[in-house]
DNA sequence: TTGAAAGCGCTAACAT
DNA sequence: ATGTTAGCGCTTTCAA
């Protein structure tokens, strides 16, 4: 019972039915080209007939014919040990399927998390003639990757930002991101901000980035300019390991350094992600410390985690959903031709996510600090329904 | 520049190269069908040579040959509002990978979240060719899912309870996972205890079960058997949105009814799933109830959510990667004709996953109850690691 | 042990 | 306006 041989619907069935050749069927059914080959009335029957008999066309052998797929590879890259990354690849994933629905593409699956080989879309491109493919963080300076755009130029990068030539990137504005975090808690009247960067021998250029323009955006703002203020590897008590790193460690040493400063603690503290500042949370609930009313803490990201904090955090998002749709429609345009110029380097602007975390500086901690929950659920409810659209 | 028209290298190619004829290289570069046709150097001629022009199959071509692609649907139902999906569905998105990889086959992406017209499974297959397709959480009830078995009986739907023919699935066992929870709970000590069911007016047939098994398990353990302690509809102030439970606002409505029982509180909760166990948390903590000192909440779905919470969640696992895995080996043993027999009905046995929120009963609040968060962030360190095998 | 040939369903150049 | 034809790359039967 493994398979239901009913014979498809071909071309030629509907040739039959219609009294004519598979040829006038096969331009009739695309589209005709532009110039109205057929004559008005065999046209209409034979769109009729097809309809009628349920016809679908064979990709197999159109892909044979024309060496396309109207098939989009993706890519994802294999971060060892990051779980958090599931929610952030399912958003860029919405967003590429809407846009490949829109332009008829379907999408094969290249790699998610195994053992991937590396050279899996040069093969796939091979075997299945795919017409491009879209990388998902993927590490671009990898050999593989000139390899890959060796055999295509089709290749886009979503959420990317290390600086590579030959191929389009869609990425997200890191800059724009922490300058966001500061004016915001500027606005509230911080002007003592902590800043956790990321503890590792090679941090990612992601968080290097992130530090950087955090030291600018003190400047822009002009905050108090203490380097104590930007807890990294230097004051981090030990080295940390990748895995530190994805349950965001560096967050829990990071508040305790900055309790340590006493009246030269921040009022506010920016974690360069979500879980950083998760972490930052949790230590100083720990000690008992308010958030909002004594700290305000703020991450970047806008994990789904955020949400489920208490207090629900504060954070900067990523449009995640629209960098996929982005990403593929340029993708598209590439496979399509109607691009051929040199590649192009999309930013994406990020988004103030407010929360519960953050509030206007102050020195009196409110005694009970009940927040009714629904206030905060309502927050998804709403989120939701925008996605939704 | 939008297709580098090199020219793929075919069977001709390697057939000339070899001085022979494409129907040798065929069949030896397909394992020649057991029996050893060619001549044991004309093999390992066209092997070598096979390999040295980097040759791969044209699966289009092959496709149209056989009918057969080599290719997975995946289909995905859309469930509205639900945000906490994601990192389920990547979960069994690893483990259809690691099947489909081992067993050469590629994965089509036929519905995510979009609009997907529920025919789109159907569709694929013949436009495809597409050999079997995998449900997630898809509503097996649904007419087109009947149409759908109409064209194949390739077809396995993963995560999904609900009784039906025709197909076969990989169901969790959420009996045994209530049970699992109770037992741990009943194992600490605790002798009532609560449990938060679904307050919508026509629960998920999971939820239901839930409830059910609860109370069971609660004659089982010879717990109190008392009706105040499972929260449904009928305890709720108000009736509540498909939103509302996707947030678990059940939790908070639960937790609030608990605490107005007054003696007759349970020492122990659980949430019918982890996002109501969460919403409880918050609930009593902002009562200031010190978990799991004073009650034990336990939640049930291990969604990533969990370790982040403070106490981390203690909660029953759904072995998801698995069941992707399992499903997606059944699908391909059913395409392949190695079974033929009827519909199979798999059901996954959960795991307790043993965090901070569930604790011996005790009558005593310890004063100071500052929990070590690398302990915590160790955990997920250490699952990572297993995960990563 | 190897080769010739047919054909899967479609497209596109060319002929009518 | 419509039909004929060749061929995309492969598998498979049958013949040599």
């Amino acid at each position: 019972m493994h398979m239901r041989l009913e014979k498809r619907v071909t071309l030629k069935d509907i040739a039959r039915e219609a009294g004519c050749s598979a040829a006038v069927v096969s331009t009739v059914l695309n589209g005709a080209k532009g110039n109205t080959l057929a004559s008005e009335e065999t046209h209409a029957r034979i769109i009729d007939i097809a309809k009628k008999l349920e016809y679908h066309p064979n990709f197999s052998s159109r892909s044979l014919k024309t060496s396309r797929s109207r098939t989009l590879g993706i890519y994802v890259q294999n971060v060892p040990g990051c779980q958090l990354g599931n929610s952030y690849e399912m958003q860029i994933f919405r967003g590429i399927e809407q846009a490949a629905r829109k332009s008829q593409y379907d999408l094969l699956l290249i790699n998610l998390s195994s053992e991937g080989v590396p050279e899996a879309c040069a093969v796939k491109i091979s075997e299945r003639r795919i017409d491009g493919v879209l990388l998902l963080h993927a590490d671009v300076n990898a050999p593989w990757i000139d390899a890959l755009l060796r055999v295509t130029s089709n290749v886009v990068a979503i959420d990317f930002n290390r600086p590579k030539a030959g191929l389009d990137k869609m990425m997200f504005d890191n800059i724009a991101a922490v300058r966001l975090a500061v004016e915001h808690l500027a606005a509230l009247g911080h002007r003592r901000i902590g800043f956790i960067g990321s503890c590792l021998e090679h941090p990612e250029f992601d968080s290097v980035l992130r530090v950087k323009s955090f030291r600018d955006a003190v400047k822009e703002y002009e905050l108090a300019d203490d380097e104590r203020l930007v807890f990294t590897a230097a004051y981090c008590p030990r080295q940390l390991t990748k895995e530190d790193d994805y349950c965001g460690l560096e967050g829990y040493y990071g508040a305790e350094h900055f309790l340590s400063l006493g009246d030269a603690a921040p009022t506010a503290i920016i974690g360069y992600n979500d879980l950083v500042a998760i972490a930052t949370m949790k230590r100083l609930i720990h000690e008992r410390i308010n958030i909002p009313y004594s700290v305000s803490v703020i991450g970047i990201d806008d994990s789904e985690y955020c949400l489920y904090m208490d207090p629900a955090l504060t954070t900067i998002r990523h449009p995640l959903v629209q960098m996929g749709y982005e990403g593929t429609l340029q993708l598209i345009e590439r496979i399509e031709g109607s691009i051929t110029g040199p590649e192009v380097c999309r930013r994406f602007s990020p988004e103030l996510v407010l929360r519960e975390s953050t509030a206007a500086v102050s020195r009196s901690m409110p005694v009970n600090t009940v927040i009714n929950i629904t206030s905060k659920l309502r927050g998804k409810i709403e989120r939701n329904a925008e996605k939704q659209k």
